[in-house]
DNA sequence: CATGAATGAGCGTTCATTCAT
DNA sequence: GATGAATGAACGCTCATTCAT
């Protein structure tokens, strides 16, 4: 996810020894694609292995385990769509500006990977691994940021402030993330957009959120 | 799902010699059981029959094999959860009464039957049958008698026809998703509600979708 | 192979009422339709008692398991068998006569009862169960009955005595097994005979074992 | 059977990577012993892994499945048996010679090789699998090869030309393997041949075949 | 580093057999 | 007698993990 706009480095160090750091992000690239394609469960080491090209003995270097795989993709990438989130939630803006860029940069990541997406979406918040108190708390992160966001609005009066900003986090949320998954599995088909910077369900979502479905009103 | 509010009772037939039905019932419902806890693949079957409390070789006079399990789960709750929202998206009443009571027949289900909303939403819309177009089509059924509701309403002139409804009926399914999720997992905690008819968080829920998060509006 | 030309009637007592023996018959009628089609391990108990009919349980009423079923089927039909070959092989006649005699009843009887003729060769002399010294006697019976005919022949000046008897019955046996062998799996397609009393391949037989191969004599 | 007497050498590159190929053979051996103690359904993968001196989850390093182990051993060991028949019915010689060779050939292999014998004659043809094509077909080359000997010797004048020469030679096959039957169920001893190349049993049969058993004959 | 042979716990499934009705 | 639900031992196979080279 370094390369979604706006992705901030990654801290020095957090690759040691360039080749080895580069063996190992290869090897986690290949198991992204592999989870993304048949699932954790579906997945064998030796398919990783084989889909990055080496023996799979030589994932056992440098992972622990098959699982140690899946919270590497999910601590890395993750926290590193949390820090863009942030980035986004903690700049300035109006709330709507800020609702309007979170939307994008989920839809957006999508398109641009959604092997990523997938594995996050569908193999790490849906496992049962992800009962882990570390994972909760990673996933509550990112509502607690979209919450911030709402009770500033509240708070600056631009949003309505008689709507727990707790339900509303969760369900801009799951909206969104229910854009996403319809598009996996192919249950509803939205337009496709060439272009996310003029993303027209972006709009809608946002316009969804902050206008309200009922009629009569000033649109 | 029978005892869910308007739940029409099965078929005459739908479950032959009443004996042998009851005890297919039996591991169901322990398998449902067990699924919640495990999850699909942690599930052995030889626990769900020492949650029914039989020989494991007996589940395999019932059903082919462990898969079987869980998609006569997936057939019989989600398609008995349907005729439910049928029901009500296809009754009378306005657009606003509709997304009222199917958000309080799903944040409902979860407190009435918090395994079986686990197993349809974690274990089944994972697995990786879950693929198969049989299952893609019976999940779009969901969100096609949501879109219909919108639909109508749209053209009832009570809810602005300028929001794609497809997106709304994402949006709104996954926004009632993600409370049950957040619910399972824990990620946040919203208010317990003791009593469904008095759900503050449904009525959040559906006038946050009416009335948008946006201030300086007649409340 | 009551029903084998010469097949004296079981003896009295054989079949205890008549009902229970007829239902027994019939389970054993089944069984060798099924080991011929699937073998013997290959053939369930279940399927044993679909094609008679019947309830699986009931099978146990009338055999105390699967390989008494077997062993019935040997016991009676090898019995039976032989002794239509010892009253061919102790009756008058000469050796050539007799030896002409086994020919047609071996290979008439596979025409005949295919399936049975598959479950003797195939399924009890191959099993590995046949390794009971009771199994190894009774097929040993035959080879004595052949062996003697042979021998008697030598006695009676018909037939050359430099040729050890014993090899000259395991060979005479053989061919005939193979004969039907060939037949059964289609290696080889001897020519269709409508009526064994005018078998040439009966005739080919006996004329190969009494004449020889060796060219150049009054033929 | 490449130590049987006249085996070709295999070709090279049939063992690659002479390590891996060993042990494949290894497992093979096994295999054969197994199968031959136990039958092919009685013989349990860990069987043959405990006989090889191996985990058994090795077995599936070097086989698919079981199924596959037993392929195996037909393809290669019949496949190098019919190389040295058809060494022999090719090679020059009277048909006499040659009918000969293939009795000592088959008798000789069973002294040798008891449990390669068992299995090829008694696992595999009476295995459910023996009758898919390629197997029915190797099978038929055997036939194919005592064939074309007992042919040329008609054509050559040496042998009788009114007798068919398809029977003939299933006969012929029949009675050498009838001979082996009957020594691996000792359902009759033959004499013990301590040295093949004198085995009064191979002249017998010869004899047996060539003079025909019918009496006052120049012998 | 790199390989892949080796290990063995674990699980799904089959099916002969028993037994309550 | 007749049924088929119930039992559970047995076994094939998978695959994560280890380790010698």
């Amino acid at each position: 996810m370094a390369d979604l706009p706006g992705a901030p480095p990654l801290p020095a160090g957090a690759v040691s020894s360039a080749a080895r750091g580069a063996k190992r992000e290869h090897i986690l690239e290949a198991a992204i694609r592999v989870f993304a394609l048949h699932g954790y469960h579906g997945a064998r080491v030796s398919d990783i292995a084989a889909e990055a090209g080496i023996a799979y003995g030589l994932v056992y270097h440098y992972f622990k385990n098959k699982e140690e795989i899946l919270r590497t993709i999910f601590d890395e990438r993750w926290n590193a769509f949390l820090r863009v989130v942030e980035q986004v939630t903690q700049g300035p803006g109006t709330a709507a500006e800020k609702l309007h860029a979170l939307a994008g940069l989920v839809l957006y990541a999508y398109r641009r990977r959604p092997d990523w997406v997938k594995v996050l979406v569908f193999e790490i918040r849906r496992s049962s691994r992800f009962s882990e108190p570390e994972q909760i708390r990673a996933v509550g992160r990112l509502f607690r940021s979209v919450e911030c966001v709402l009770r500033n609005g509240q708070e600056a009066g631009e949003l309505r402030d008689d709507i727990d900003p707790q339900v509303a986090c969760l369900a801009y949320v799951g909206a969104l993330e229910t854009m996403i998954t319809s598009q996996v599995l192919g249950v509803m088909q939205l337009p496709e957009e060439p272009d996310a910077s003029d993303d027209r369900t972006v709009r809608a979502v946002v316009e969804l959120f902050l206008g309200g479905l009922r009629a009569g009103r000033a649109q």
